[in-house]
DNA sequence: TACGATGATTGGGG
DNA sequence: CCCCAATCATCGTA
């Protein structure tokens, strides 16, 4: 069959001829009513619309970020659901300050909105279009206003399929972004001088064994305003770094061995009696419940006149204190119980036996050693 | 700005 | 999961 001019032109004619026909409307409309009562209404009933989880997910998130919504309610947003999602970390300060950041979260908002614009536009374009189009065949099949309003949904649906894409690279983009600005290790923090100080408080007054247990740790990580694993995280550093080098750390040693012996001789009698031993005594007693009764000694002997400097600053009976245990103990004892009868768990058993293994020896030798002996980890 | 101190992460071992 | 060791990345300072 083919077509030519001629025939359209005979086609159009009769098309015409029909649209006027006197009968046309009354007949059309019953072509309606008929289609209706089949067709429709059996696809209609499962028409429902269910919210899609997924797209009110991705929604949320970029309502979260600061991405979607408001203009400049952005930046609050974005800096509240940081702080909401660096973690149950105590720490006060989670706002976003990299200026670059939220550069970069402008760009990839402003990317965002002029590309949904652009869904937004397509859609209803292609919308008005069809819709032209069926009111165009209206004339000429029975179109009811029931499935011009379905096929517009259709319509819709297959957009936001569209744009629930770009939602979804626009999550990921803002992700990626987030993981490398808000990485916790760029955002590093020193702990205040107060929680230094507990830490190494417990630090030197366990010295020989600095594995503090769950419990301490919460007790640390309650008295120092940080998290439980900051806590393991600086006593796994500053064990390898006391370790790798104790002559560095000896003065710090003393100091905190005197400040434990004070706080205790204060607490117990007057300053001037003999001090007892401090033994397991911690910062303020508050360790104590970690039984693993520690002798005190936060000085790994020697006699490096490095740290008679720090001496002459100390109050007298800390003086004597740490000059006889100098004496008493020896280089490098420790004056450990290890015979003491304590009650390690198999952990502790392990963790110090490695401890004592790699700490005694070095600290027996090295008068020499002054800071900066040896180390070589310049590298970075 | 270079450099040491320091908190966090990674990777390997148990 | 905890530990150690090495390393990263930032902070604070001379």
């Amino acid at each position: 069959m083919t077509i030519t001019d001629q025939s359209l032109d005979e086609a159009q004619a009769k098309k015409h001829a029909l649209n006027c026909h006197r009968m046309k409307p009354a007949l059309f409309s019953v072509l309606c009513e008929i289609k209706e009562k089949t067709g429709l209404s059996i696809r209609s009933s499962q028409e429902e619309e269910p919210v899609d989880p997924q797209l009110m997910r991705l929604d949320n998130m970029l309502l979260a970020e600061g991405v979607a919504g408001p203009e400049k309610g952005g930046d609050s947003a974005a800096a509240a659901a940081a702080a909401a999602a660096s973690g149950g970390g105590v720490s006060p300060d989670n706002s976003i300050e990299h200026s670059d950041y939220r550069s970069k979260l402008a760009q990839i908002r402003h990317i965002y909105h002029s590309e949904l614009e652009k869904y937004e536009q397509a859609c209803n374009e292609f919308t008005t279009h069809v819709m032209n189009l069926l009111r165009e065949q209206s004339r000429t099949r029975p179109v009811a206003p029931k499935e011009m309003e379905r096929m517009v949904s259709i319509i819709h649906r297959k957009f936001s399929a569209i744009q629930m894409q770009l939602k979804q690279s626009t999550c990921e983009a803002v992700m990626i972004l987030r993981s490398r600005f808000l990485d916790a290790r760029r955002k590093r923090r020193n702990f205040s001088k107060q929680a230094t100080e507990v830490l190494n408080e417990y630090f030197y007054s366990h010295l020989s064994n600095p594995y503090p247990s769950e419990e301490a740790k919460e007790e640390l990580a309650k008295k120092c305003g940080i998290t439980v694993s900051q806590v393991s995280n600086w006593f796994g550093n500053k064990r390898i770094r006391y370790k790798k080098n104790i002559g560095k750390f000896q003065e710090e040693a003393n100091i905190y061995a005197v400040k434990t012996a004070v706080s205790v001789t204060q607490g117990g009698h007057s300053r001037t009696s003999s001090p007892t031993p401090p033994s397991s005594a911690g910062s303020g007693g508050s360790f104590n419940l970690s039984g693993s009764g520690d002798m005190f000694l936060g000085m790994p002997g020697l006699n490096g006149d490095s740290y008679s400097a720090s001496q002459v600053r100390c109050p007298v009976s800390s003086c004597l204190l740490v000059e006889s245990l100098r004496h008493s103990m020896g280089p490098g004892s420790y004056g450990d119980n290890l015979g003491g009868g304590q009650m390690y768990s198999p952990r502790e058993m392990r963790a110090n036996g490695g401890w004592q293994e790699a700490v005694t020896p070095s600290s027996v030798t090295s008068p020499t050693e002054g800071p900066g002996s040896v180390h070589s980890d310049t590298s970075n």
